[in-house]
DNA sequence: GGCTAAGCGAGACGGTACGTCGTGTCTTAGA
DNA sequence: TCTAAGACACGACGTACCGTCTCGCTTAGCC
């Protein structure tokens, strides 16, 4: 039995009590504004706990934001023979879930921690790029465009970025056209 | 009666100073980890002398992060009749100057601001979004792709803001081949 | 000029406050159970303030016992020709003055430092057993003692720290007992 | 029905381990600066034990301070007719062996302790002060000084407070003196 | 040329958050 | 039921920083 160790376990449940406590002051109050007393106060729990599971505040941050975020459908969308209305419809579903939902501001905490932090990048690549650059390669290497695949994910990706990032509705609204630009573009 | 106020006029040089100290130190310290205290000392200029020019540090690194990246070229790319020739230089020359510079870091605090702030949102199309959009729709309507503009745009920018936030090379390389697509796909 | 100084002066005012709040907070909380974050908050002053000023919490309880605890006379008391009578009651009323008040605790809080930090027991004795050396010392000598003096303020300054360390009413009352014995073992 | 209950019997090595390793701590460490968690692991103990035995940190250190401190001599002095010489060798001694000693810090932590807390004073009490006006009381019935008795044990004990808490040297040598001064003073 | 007023560097102010440490309780596995 | 180990809630400590205030001094425009 080589995992049992002496002493207390520690609490699962205090960990995502902090987790999800960290996530509604997020929203709450921003990103930037959150503190750790109100955190642990929140969840109900000493901080010293807090620092038990993670090395420092943007340590707990950074996991939280990534844990309450929901990383984009890996599944690529049913195919229905029409690449470009399959595409777009999962496209424009994915950006409206993150731009539309009250997690926007987690979404948009996530993208800074990356912009500041390579560290947080390779964790919004896994749950995020990642995923959605598998797709895209699903569909397209499906449909003879193995060679945009690449190309065409960085467009979609860049694309809710933008929107993300401006908060510019028209912009969200164009990416339907942005998949139906890609599509036409990587024909042939 | 002119607006000139008795009492000693405000030092521009201290301004200076203190932009070049913030710029300096976003760049050495990382931005999050930059310090009222440091910049005026780095600048050798009192604290409350940056709290006449702004209103606050997020003011003033805000400020300083903009005044220090050189804004995108709004001009429009050289015609040469082949517009997609044109637009892959000047894309491509775009997100390399941005990507290359010391001064990456600088336009990931930019990116990272605006994710959290929509006041940092503002100025950064400002300087950004606005002068590219504005060189891609005078591309676009000379060559009766007018109606393309915008999307056209948004995927440029959303190009830009992946690679610049995923640190990406090879992603970065793959704009021009992201430009090949869209005028493909803009045609007609 | 050699003594101005740069800057905003410190406030007396607020280190006035901090000495008061900590001598009240000792009376009501006790000396082992005030806070540093009480005291600041009773001053109405921040926290760094009391660390501009002192050094640790440590220091502050040091100086505010200190400085609050009044010390004892060192005038003479009033030759009446009568020297037990005299001393008798200058020992009873100094004892009276410390142990009656409501400051018995700061006194104790004092002798408590002393025990624990040689550097407060040299305070302690500036304030407390310094003045009554001299004077015992100046009214042995007027009555030809003086060879006794040293002996005579030994006992005297241990029969108030018995009182005040014991609580003992008993042991304080019979503090004039113990100026009968000394001036008469002192005689001759 | 014994009282013996079931289950594990309590350690004694482990209670007495633990008061060693406080004693050792408040020696080396100081008085104020001990920790729990430094004795519990200086002992090679769990802190829960400590908790079994004593209710609080301060129970602990008070018992491990009066424990590891010799209570004096409640012995009478050996009787040779000289009762100043007797007492002098006794108090002289006593205080020696007090202040001299390794554990003179120990005394002084105790000292503390009973200005700060009546309940340590009680403690104090009954391993110093009693014994010690039990002995004089013994001597000076004996030698029909008795109304004096407890005014002399007031002044033994205080001189020894002295010295004890000024870690004045020369005060220490002068309790002889003192001892002579008393003897004379309660004559007749 | 002196007066007035605002800016200047410096640094203390009240507050708030951080990360560490200590206390006393609780919860494991094991003796 | 005790043991060592160690996590738990709580709260104090000392530091760092923010944005404001207050010094003595400097630097302009206006009388």
């Amino acid at each position: 039995m080589p995992e049992s160790r002496a002493g207390r376990p520690r609490s699962e449940p205090a960990r995502l009590a902090v987790l999800a406590a960290a996530r509604d002051l997020v929203l709450s109050e921003g990103y930037e504004r959150v503190s750790l007393v109100q955190i642990a106060a929140t969840a109900g729990v000493g901080r010293q706990t807090i620092y038990r599971w993670w090395r420092s505040k943007e340590a707990l941050l950074a996991d939280a934001v990534l844990t309450e975020t929901l990383p984009l459908d890996a599944e690529l969308p049913p195919h229905t023979g029409d690449l470009a209305a399959d595409l777009r419809g999962w496209v424009q579903s994915s950006i409206d879930r993150i731009a539309d939902s009250d997690a926007a501001a987690l979404y948009r905490a996530l993208l800074a921690a990356s912009a500041l932090d390579p560290a947080a990048t390779a964790r919004m690549n896994d749950a995020f790029a990642a995923p959605l650059r598998a797709a895209v390669h699903a569909s397209f290497h499906a449909t003879g465009r193995g060679r945009h695949a690449d190309v065409a994910a960085d467009v979609f990706i860049g694309a809710m970025l933008n929107a993300l990032v401006t908060r510019d509705d028209a912009a969200r609204r164009r990416i339907a056209d942005v998949v139906d630009v890609v599509v036409r573009g990587t024909a042939g």
